[in-house]
DNA sequence: TTGATCATTCATTAAAAATGAATTGTTTTA
DNA sequence: TAAAACAATTCATTTTTAATGAATGATCAA
């Protein structure tokens, strides 16, 4: 079944002629006969009852009336395709690390969602590691992550670098100063998030340099989690500043003055994907002028 | 756009691999390639991206999503053009006189409804002359009504004649008697359908045989309104059976002696309509086993 | 019955889709 | 890092399908 076919046939439903359908679709009259004699034969039905004039068969009205749906269909489908390419609809696949979905994310993509309604936006949240290779599979159009071990099929745009500092509770021995040294840390129970990142890579390496070697005791794998565990006393940890700039009660924020690691946050996606479309061009825009 | 193009864009989608699709949908594989290649200038859109491996891009998941409902709608026409092939749907036009309409049909249809309960009846009441008309234009499948005037055109299948009786009331002379004569019609207020039909015809060419000329006081296009204008005493009438089995109250029946006509009532449809459908065959066979 | 109006038929042409062989590009593995 | 393996693409060719135009057939109205 062609939808050219159908859209002929309509056109003879409403006209109530072959010869004007034909006319209206610039089409020799014979065109419009074997359009509908290919069609029928495909339904296996008489459509139209021919004479001087002619009538839509009980079939051919059933036909008329169902397959307006198809061609509304169709409308649907390419209006769809014609919005997308303008950025109006289609569906945008975002996966960010936490503190970025948390803290950041929600006052970016408002304005982006108010502005163009139609775009459903869907959000991941986990680790860099585990967002590279969502891009890399092509299951995320974009992913707002800490710098990733960068290959061919991707790039990675920085947007800002993420200070970090300690987190304490009050009672804490170390609540008492107004700024913390890595040496600090030595004997201290550290709970870290519980995946392997840039952060933490770079955290463990400085550690190990100030010669302190701190007590692991928890890994979780969220930082909100891991907030509520420094809060009830389990130990102290390091978080990017944008999570505690309204510390937990019960907990204090320490910069730690010869702790030189800036977590950098970008943009990552796959390269050459030009046809990412416009929806993703302008929420990456977006995101762009917020640092 | 073609349908098939779409089947094989999803059967892609689907599999995640050009070649898969090709396989199953028995193609060669360069084939499965151009038509993606011509769906995607159609559109203005990549709707893949290829590699080893292919995705689907932005767009290419919006025109999944929204090409199922085509594909959904078109099985869905083809299911009811074949549903309508077994009588199983579709819409019966039909049209009556008023006693068929009102004191026949309903017991007819309430059987075929409940077996065909997707097939659509419509039933337009008229005369006999307008059913025609409306058969020879189309808009009827089936008229249930009185012997037409005839025509190359149509086709009328006789079921039972119709016997008519003179309709009273109480208090009117005429109830005193067992039957009743056409020269009993002597100067009798005589009410009348509104139309002219051959039941009328015939019954005005008896009394003038039997050399009565009653006086015509009024005409209404409902035999049930011309009960009712019997019933407050406005005259007689001379009505089919069937619509007074049930008298109404304050009024008569009478039989008419020496009255002889019968009116024929049948069922009237296009010639060469081999095409109407299984369900208005079906109808038609249900409607002659009745009579 | 004739002429006018449409739809249909059919041979021909034109266009579009499918094919198969060769090629390019990517990923895997050796 | 080369090469084997795999998958998509290109392109010339074939096949299929659709469109055309002229002739024919059917119906209606005068």
């Amino acid at each position: 079944m062609d939808l050219r076919t159908i859209k002929t046939f309509q056109t003879i439903a409403r006209l109530g002629s072959f010869q004007k359908a034909a006319e209206e679709l610039k089409y020799v009259q014979s065109t419009v006969t074997m359009q509908i004699q290919k069609l029928e034969s495909d339904l296996g039905v008489k459509l139209f009852e021919r004479g001087k004039k002619i009538y839509l068969t009980e079939a051919g009205r059933l036909f008329h009336e169902k397959a307006d749906l198809l061609l509304r269909d169709l409308d649907y489908v390419q209006n769809t395709m014609k919005q997308w390419l303008h950025g109006e609809t289609g569906k945008v696949r975002i996966g960010a690390i936490e503190p970025m979905a948390i803290f950041r994310l929600p006052s970016i993509l408002l304005p982006f969602n108010h502005k163009y309604p139609k775009v459903q936006l869907s959000i991941q949240i986990d680790n860099t590691q585990n967002l590279t290779k969502m891009i890399k599979e092509g299951e995320l159009d974009l992913a707002i992550c800490n710098t990733p071990n960068l290959d061919h099929t991707t790039l990675f745009e920085p947007l800002f670098i993420e200070e970090v500092s300690l987190l304490v509770p009050k009672e804490h021995p170390l609540s008492e100063k107004e700024q913390v040294e890595l040496s600090d840390f030595k004997g201290e129970r550290l709970l870290l998030s519980g995946f392997v990142c840039n952060y933490r890579i770079s955290l463990e390496k400085s550690l190990v340099e100030a010669g302190v070697s701190p007590d692991i005791q928890l890994e979780v794998n969220s930082m909100s989690a891991l907030k509520e565990y420094v809060q009830v006393g389990f130990g102290i940890a390091v978080v990017p500043d944008v999570m505690v700039k309204n510390p937990p009660p019960g907990t204090e924020i320490k910069k730690i003055s010869d702790l030189k690691i800036g977590v950098t946050t970008g943009i990552l996606r796959k390269i050459n994907t030009v046809t990412n479309g416009t929806a993703v061009e302008n929420l990456i825009r977006l995101i762009k002028t917020h640092f």
